[in-house]
RNA sequence: GGCUCCAUGGUCAAGCGGUUAAGACAUCGCCCUUUCACGGCGGUAACACGGGUUCAAAUCCCGUUGGAGUCACCA
């Protein structure tokens, strides 16, 4: 009995060493953050990024998992930054990571950069490094309580006791007997510390290495998991604490109750559990997603999105190919909850946000990110905008990445929107779908503007027929055009185009006898389409030029008549 | 390698013991069309393999194989 006591005293008198200036208990904390005041149901979630200000598409596509969850029934999404590594520190990432959310229309009720907004913020500080003081009340806590103690192995050491157990085949780390510092004494301990030797904290794991934890994810559902036996470091050596330490009084004491992650996430839960069991705490409901995967092409296999391999999918990367932000959030919520699609074609007309999301219905297996679907969402959301706002869309879009273009091309507002009632087919029984992200519209119409740089021909475009054909063509069509003809006078004049040089006029006599002529009036169209805009799609003909004006279609197809002649 | 998760067409996916195995993207063909598109119709194409359980298995169980994740004083 003597010799328990003696034992506890010296836990005690550890913790006091170990963290002298710590005043407040873990009650103070409980006390300062109680449970929130939410509707039933109603789940409170977070992004918790590194402050690297590098976001990619994964992480836009948990957030927007949380987000929905939180916000569709009443609940707090909030945005923790977790600083404590600080390598990873990029400045103004804070800023970068609120703004590209913002333009993804996510928006946090609370949290880091939401100190002077107005926002509640009641459960801060939210930057992880200012929290210090609340992570060491709760480590002194553990300490006293026998719970966690500190470790004072060097790295050398530690890597190699890691070299002896590959050796000997045994499980890596740093547990049971290999757990050096674990039975320091008090006078050892204080003898260590008063040489100034640097040390950790760590966790006195209870785990038992047969031990089995039964998890449910919200996600995955039931998982089976080894019990966590290592004494993982809490506290490292500056004092700043690891993720999972911090994840657990973080998510505790600002009262999340639904966390959802990566599940890179996955195989640390077991440490996860073992500290919230030991620090007397309530888990939060844990949902693993399945992680977006990438087509490797170097290994012809699927993996993981990497922000070094694959800064093309950084959020930066759309932002600046001008990617409508709800696109991206249509094709990420496609992904996220495989009947949103069925939903969304059903209610065109709805707001996004109506959805009812489910997390059940969230996929198992990892997708892998299709540039093609991307592509026809985006085709089929920009079909569905006006002109107005199309033409805002883009207008935003270059002042920011096109500033050449966004001053010249934009000074007269009525061609613009004159371009983009034509290419969206505004006006027209059906909509055209040519248009899936701001860079590519502006490729798609520059023949309207960068008339004197440009080249005439496209090269993925060329002609289909010799230079004697064009040139007839050209200066037949040239000869015989009158600006003042409707549409119908126009194409008309095509036909007789076709007659005249052995083309076919009628479409259903060229395909009866096809091989009766050189071409149908099909190809006429194009050779005059190709030599106006460098493109061999585009909308109507008599239009561009009713947009552009007879004297730039003149110059345009004089200029491809120069160089057929060399 | 240990542990864990996953496995339906090229891609994303419905499917929860009995289906002609949906749908979307991509692809191909036809139709519509005075040119480009849009649109309409149709085609090709899948339950990884092997054992069970069952009257009946894509569906449940066990193995195999394959893929992914993770094993830090990084998150």
């Amino acid at each position: 009995m003597d010799n328990i006591n003696n034992k506890d005293n010296n836990f005690q008198k550890l913790a006091d060493l170990l963290f002298p200036d710590v005043t407040h208990t873990p009650d103070y904390y409980e006390e300062k953050y109680p449970y929130r005041k939410l509707p039933s149901k109603a789940e409170v979630t977070r992004m918790a990024p590194s402050p690297t200000g590098f976001m990619h598409l994964g992480n836009l596509y948990s957030a927007l998992a949380d987000e929905r969850i939180a916000h569709k029934k009443g609940g707090i999404f909030y945005l923790r930054i977790e600083d404590t590594d600080e390598k990873r520190k990029v400045d103004g990432a804070v800023e970068t990571i609120i703004n590209v959310m913002r333009y993804f229309n996510i928006e946090f009720d609370e949290g880091a950069g939401f100190e002077d907004t107005g926002a509640d913020n009641a459960y801060g500080p939210y930057f992880q490094r200012q929290r210090v003081e609340i992570y060491h009340a709760y480590v002194k806590e553990l300490v006293k309580k026998g719970l966690a103690y500190p470790c004072f192995c060097t790295e050398e050491e530690l890597e190699k006791t890691r070299k002896k157990q590959d050796a000997d085949k045994v499980l890596t780390g740093y547990y049971g007997q290999y757990a050096t510092c674990r039975n320091l004494s008090f006078e050892e301990a204080e003898a260590n510390i008063k040489a100034g030797r640097e040390y950790v904290i760590r966790l006195r794991s209870q785990g038992s290495p047969d031990g089995e934890i039964i998890f449910k994810d919200s996600i995955k559902g039931e998982v089976k998991l080894p019990e966590n036996i290592h004494d993982i470091v809490l506290l490292k050596k500056d004092g700043v604490p690891t993720y999972h330490f911090a994840h657990a009084i973080d998510d505790h004491l600002m009262r999340t109750t639904m966390v959802i992650r990566g599940g890179e996430w996955l195989a640390s839960v077991p440490i996860h559990y073992e500290l919230f069991n030991v620090l007397g705490f309530k888990m939060p409901a844990y949902g693993h997603t399945a992680l977006l995967m990438k087509f490797d092409e170097e290994t012809g296999g699927k993996r993981k999105l990497s922000k070094r391999k694959d800064p093309e999918l950084s959020l930066d990367y759309y932002r600046k190919d001008g990617y409508h932000p709800y696109c991206m959030k249509v094709y990420l919520l496609t992904l996220l909850n495989s009947n949103f699609e069925e939903w969304h074609e059903k209610f065109p007309d709805k707001d996004i946000n109506e959805f009812p999301f489910s997390v059940s219905k969230m996929s198992q297996s990892g997708a892998l990110f299709d540039k093609d679907k991307l592509h026809n969402i985006c085709k089929n959301e920009l079909s569905a905008l006006t002109e107005y706002e199309m033409y805002d869309f883009l207008h935003n879009w270059a002042r920011e990445h096109e500033p050449e273009k966004c001053k010249t091309w934009f000074k007269d507002k009525e061609k613009m929107l004159g371009i983009l009632r034509l290419y969206m087919g505004i006006g027209m029984k059906r909509r055209r779908k040519d248009f899936i992200y701001a860079r590519q519209v502006f490729a798609l119409i520059s023949y309207f503007f960068d008339f004197e740089g440009e080249e005439g021909v496209q090269e993925k475009d060329p002609f289909r027929f010799n230079s004697s054909i064009i040139n007839e063509v050209l200066n037949e069509y040239l000869k015989t055009y009158n600006h003042n003809d409707d549409n119908t006078a126009w194409f008309n004049k095509l036909k007789d185009i076709a007659d005249k040089y052995g083309f076919a006029s009628d479409m259903k006599a060229y395909k009866k006898e096809p091989e009766k002529y050189k071409g149908n009036v099909s190809d006429i169209a194009e050779i005059i389409r190709i030599a106006i805009t460098g493109r061999a799609n585009t909308p109507d003909l008599w239009a561009i030029v009713h947009v552009m004006g007879q004297e730039q279609m003149e110059s345009r197809i004089n200029k491809v008549l120069g160089q057929q002649e060399n």
